[in-house]
DNA sequence: GTTAACCTGAGGCATCCCCTCGACTTAAGG
DNA sequence: CCTTAAGTCGAGGGGATGCCTCAGGTTAAC
């Protein structure tokens, strides 16, 4: 039933799929399809013979990042120690967002049906730590929310200082007396 | 040489900075003049007649607001508590973040040079707690412009929780054993 | 060589915001 | 009142930007 593409269609849909990765995370999900195609070194009517439908191909890169963000929470989660984990999780996290504005729109602004499942294993890494005694009674899933929603707009303004900004954010999330 | 205003001319212009204010507050510095008028209750043609140049009504809002956050700054010096002057400096303008989109902008996103002004005395809020031993000792007037700028995204994404996130992240800069 | 698949990019459409200007209205002084 | 200069109105011209289509030229594949 599927006629594989044409040599030259295949190239040019991966080149597509590869631009709109570098785009987007420079310029947002919302950024102009022309300048995918642009990148891509192609026509906006090709983008369109591949990706009939806006939605196409930002679902493609979409759903690319939140599998990444699942696994990036998975793989804290094995992390031997609980802080370690949680620490894991936001740094990389946060570096994301300094570098992938896509990124950034899809993990604190927008609400996906996918963030749920991030949302459990956010709250198995913080249940974790706590119980290890490695983070503050008072704080919660919401406040690690805050602090990468935080976070976003520091490594947007300031992409040079926001792991100082999350060093200090860090010491806030630490138990009072050690 | 200056005629006064015809009384029902003076009356617009006031209405139109008063819907100025409140339509920057929500749109940010560049609402669109036709959204002022109209909150104004007049006709475009009529505010360009008052302010011939988008930069004269903007000029006028702005400078209010780096005013009052000057005099912020200067209130907050003159607490007698240094901690309490610095708390007070930085809770008043997070909240005028949450509530005036403008504001933020202007307070970190841009690059006035009235800030000059509130850069000193912000130096001289640090100075002044960190010479009483309340700031730890490593932070500086930087960290407190990324406190601000990372509240500027939380005031806009979660306006009913910046309070709380504000908490955590003054608990970050007290010294670390008391 | 044939042909179906593919590529191209100018251009129509829509939105948004800028600002102007000629016709109309009104405050203010006599 | 009446005059008139000051003020107001809002349709509309102009420029950006982005979406998407389609007629005509190109090329992979057999």
């Amino acid at each position: 039933m599927e006629r594989p593409l044409r040599r030259d269609a295949q190239r040019n849909r991966d080149a597509l799929v590869a631009a709109a990765r570098e785009v987007l995370a420079e310029r947002g999900l919302d950024a102009p399809l022309e300048a995918v195609a642009k990148r891509a070194g192609l026509a906006i009517g090709t983008l369109y013979r591949h990706f009939p439908e806006r939605g196409d191909l930002i679902d493609a890169i979409v759903g690319e990042k939140v599998t990444g963000w699942i696994e990036l929470a998975q793989e804290s989660l094995e992390l031997p120690d609980p802080w370690e984990g949680l620490v894991s999780f936001l740094e990389r996290t946060c570096e994301l967002q300094s570098r992938d504005r896509a990124f950034t729109e899809l993990a604190c602004l927008s609400h996906l049906d996918d963030r749920a499942e991030v949302n459990r294993l956010i709250e198995r890494l913080v249940a974790r730590a706590r119980r290890a005694g490695s983070l503050r009674e008072d704080v919660g899933v919401t406040d690690l929310a805050l602090f990468v929603i935080a976070n976003s707009r520091v490594a947007e303004v300031d992409p040079g200082r926001w792991r100082r900004h999350f060093h200090l954010m860090l010491d806030a999330l630490r138990p009072r007396s050690e």
